[in-house]
Parts: structure tokens; C-alpha cells; sequence
DNA sequence: ACTTTTAGTATCAAATTTCAATACTTAATC
DNA sequence: GATTAAGTATTGAAATTTGATACTAAAAGT
């Protein structure tokens, strides 16, 4: 393992329950010399990662700066956001844009229509892998190779096994999103809201996204599903064409890859 | 320099106008062999901080992952959050919070009344050190060593020159702020907004941070920034005492620091 | 005033990584 | 079938990191 994975590592000790570290905490955890975790947590001092409060370390400011950058120059998100707004305004519901990386599916950007919707949403979040209509409509457009190698490392967890206790069931599961082109979830991740999604794809063919319309329970119950999946199905389309028509040179949005 | 620092540099390559890089470029650019580009890229892509689009880099999904950590465990934010909605209520405008990082200040959160004011702002940005309502609030209760280094170090940028053109008269100018006790700015970040500020004190006495109120110009012309002033110092001052009697155990945000 | 703790740094030789040069795979493009 | 582009494997030499121990400086008890 690279000495810049183990240093990094330092920033998955810091949880929503223990939000600050000490030294000492970071040496124990890690299994490291006291001196090695004063000097990570020095090293990640000076590049603004954390931040020391008198004795204790927290996530720091450099992450935000990232992510700032990040948000102004994210292809997807800069090719959705305007159809987004506009998405909102003609359904009054919340509207959100995923994107893959990796075998992750993680919340890009969420337009709000007035209040929020749920709290658990939001930039960053990496949403379950076998619920939700994001996630699954993702899994139903990634090819059969890539979801055949989920299947095979994950048949065993109970989210998959109620999708299709063998691999002809779970494909067929896939298969029939796939070919419908939407998907409509009810209470899969929060209970009180039911999501309708399309994929976002790119220029050669692979899934890059979806784009979800968030509906809030009981409410939503009366909405009609397949009007609102075809006019997603419609937005999420123009997103793709957008996205592959990129107006920056050398920027084509491809299928994205990242590490296990 | 740590090799942490050095790989982690790749990640200031990524700019707006170049939003992906191949790896001959990382190369050349740190002036390192192509192996070692390729090495370096092989790593943060494995972080996730970086992901790869057919020979292309770009910035990662991980960024946004810890952001939204961040973002869930801030003291500064979750004391302000709250007071923040109230005040935009109130006033029908947006706020801003910044926090102090070093010598610092960025962009925490915005909560947007209706419209956007303005693009330009938004969570992670860096503001302008000597220029807006924020930053000058800051720098006026920073201490007077602090901001003798401060302008020790930059007295001779034209930002600084507006100020002062000596270290008495600069001094002297952030008294000013200091004993009025907020500050409003018009059109200093963008030409089309004002901004009232007030600091956000901690524990020890120290800044932690600023709370703004956003102005949309010409319209702010005709408020009245005196009584809003007061409103956002009385906001300003609800958050320090949250942020004191911090409801987390030894999470008690003191001054913050961060390397130069 | 005097210990004791806590936070952090300095030194150093041993162990581990990283480095660049070069050569080698692929896979796509021409 | 040749050529380019993206990326990996192999090397020993060079640089970095590591933990043990010792040390400083400041705060907290007593």
C-alpha cells in the first residue's frame, strides 16, 4: 500500500459520531508509532486537509475548496443543471442528478423545489447500490459483464436477494428497467419518499447518471408515475445530449472508471 | 516536502480551464518521470479522488463524499444553520457563513432567499482577503500580531494599499470595524452586491468565523444597513454562544489553525 | 511553587518506498 | 500490419519513512 493511501486513510477515521480525533486516537487506530500519527496528521495539516483545534483534529477547509472546483467543472453536472431547474418549475418536486463512479453511485446536485424533501439526500452522498430508482436504473443500463460481476460478489446480501434469489431472476429483474427506461421507487431509501428515475448516458454508449424526480410521501401517491417517468425519461435524454455534445475540447464525458 | 504533499499537488493542476489532464501532462507539469505521473494518478484514483475517463483525469467522486462529511459534522455549521434560516426569513435576503482557516477565510454555507444573488459565492470559495464584508470583519478581530504579519506580508498589494498605506493607518482601519462591531461593503466581491457582516466568536476569543448578510444592488441602496447590522451582530452572537456550550463532548471549537 | 499531563517536536539508524530509465503490454487507430 | 497512445513491470540506486527514545513547552493539578 502507498504511503499517500495510508496518510489519506486518516480522513476515513473522522465519523458523523467522533467528528474530532486526537493524536493519540489516530496512533491507536491506525496502528502507527505516536510520532507517525503527529506527523500524517502534520502532513495533512499543511495541505489544509484537517485542522487542528488545540489538540484536536477535524475535516478541513481544503476539501470544500475541491469541492468548489469540482462543482464548477463537473461535465454532468454543468449539462443537467439547467434542464434540472427547468424540471422542477414544471413538476413542483424536488429533482436529483446522480452520477457513477466506479461501481458508486453518488448524489451529484439535488434542485429543490421550496422546502427540502428529506435531509438524507444531498451532494455526496453515496446512495445504497441495490435500492432506490437511481441506483437501480443505473445497475440496469451498466451491461451485463458489469452486472454480472455485482451479482457475483454480492448475491448474498439480503437488498439483492430480493431482486432475484439466483442470476437468470436478477438479470431479468435488470432487464425489464432496462427496457421500460424508468423506474419508480416507493420508500426504498427514506420511507416518506418515492423517486422516479431515468439514466443519463454518454457519447459511447455507457450509463453516466440518472436523474431522479423526488416525490414526497403520501402525497406522491397520487401522482401519475407514468406521465412523470416519461417526462424524466425526456429530461434525462436532453442531459445526455448535451453531455455528449461537450463544448470543451477534450473533455468527452466518457464511461467514468475508478477503483474497487 | 512530504511525499503526501507532493502527490497530493496533483490535485491543484485541475483548474476551471483545464478540467482533465492525461497523464503526460501531470508529467510534465510537476516536471516527474511518466511512470511517476502514472503512479501518482494510479493512487488517487484508487482514493477515489481522481477518476479516469479513457486517458483522461478528472476530479473524483471522494471529494464530494467527504465534503458531505464535512458537512454533517461541522461545529460552526450546525450552530448556524438555524439562526441562518431564521435571519433570511426575517429579512428576506440570503446569508452567508464563513469560517477562518489559517489566514483564510472561505465560504461555509449559503441559505438563499428565493432567487440566487449571485453565482460567484457558494460553500468552499475562497473570499478575497482584503476585499467584502467577511473578510474585513475577520481580519479586524484576528489580533493585532496576527494582522501585523498579515500586513507584514502583503502591505504592498493594492488591496492592501486601499486600506492603508502604513501599518498605523491599517491598524487603524480595522479598529475601526473592530469597536463598530460589524461592517457593510458595497460591491467590493461583486460589483452587484452588498454585504453586512459580523464575526462569529470563540471560545477563547478568538474568530471562528463571519455571518453575512447578501444584498442585491441597486435595491440594498435603500435599506437600512444600520438596523441591519445590529440584526446580523445579534444573530452573529446567538451562533458564537451555541458554538461555546458546544453539545458535543470534547468537540469544543477553539480557534482554529492551519499551516501557512 | 512544584509536580504531572498533554501536545508536539528532534534525532537517528534501520527498514521501506519511491524514483527514473528502460523495456514491455495492450488496445486502438491508421 | 505498422504505429501510436495508455498504461504496467523491472531494475538497483536514492530518498523517505519509521519507531524508539529523548526532549521541549505549555497547561493543569495540587
Amino acid at each position: 500500500m502507498s504511503q499517500f493511501q495510508k496518510v489519506f486513510d486518516v480522513l476515513d477515521l473522522f465519523t458523523e459520531e467522533r467528528t474530532t480525533l486526537s493524536a493519540e486516537e489516530v496512533s491507536d487506530l491506525l496502528a502507527v508509532s505516536r510520532p507517525t500519527a503527529f506527523r500524517y496528521l502534520r502532513w495533512l495539516t499543511e495541505t489544509g486537509l484537517v485542522s487542528r483545534l488545540s489538540g484536536r483534529y477535524a475535516i478541513g477547509a481544503r476539501i470544500m475548496e475541491l469541492d468548489y472546483r469540482s462543482r464548477r467543472s463537473d461535465p454532468l453536472l454543468l449539462a443537467a443543471r439547467d434542464v434540472m431547474a427547468r424540471l422542477t418549475e414544471e413538476t413542483q418536486c424536488s429533482a436529483m442528478l446522480s452520477g457513477v463512479f466506479g461501481d458508486k453511485v453518488v448524489n451529484i446536485h439535488q434542485d429543490e423545489h421550496r422546502a427540502h424533501v428529506s435531509a438524507s439526500f444531498g451532494r455526496g452522498r453515496a446512495l445504497p447500490p441495490f435500492r432506490g430508482a437511481a441506483s437501480k436504473v443505473v445497475l440496469a443500463h451498466l451491461g451485463s459483464a458489469r452486472l454480472k460481476r455485482l451479482f457475483d460478489d454480492h448475491g448474498h446480501e439480503p437488498d439483492v436477494q430480493l431482486l432475484g434469489q439466483d442470476w437468470p431472476e436478477f438479470s431479468k429483474y435488470f432487464r425489464a428497467i432496462r427496457q421500460r427506461g424508468f423506474y419508480v421507487s416507493k420508500g426504498e431509501v427514506d420511507s416518506d419518499v418515492a423517486g422516479v428515475a431515468a439514466p443519463i448516458l454518454s457519447a459511447e454508449g455507457g450509463v453516466a447518471g440518472a436523474l431522479t424526480l423526488l416525490l414526497q410521501l403520501p402525497h406522491g401517491e397520487f401522482l401519475d408515475t407514468n406521465r412523470l417517468g416519461n417526462l424524466v425519461m425526456e429530461r434525462a435524454r436532453e442531459i445526455s445530449g448535451r453531455l455528449t455534445q461537450s463544448p470543451m475540447p477534450a473533455d468527452g464525458a466518457a464511461s467514468v472508471e475508478t477503483a474497487a
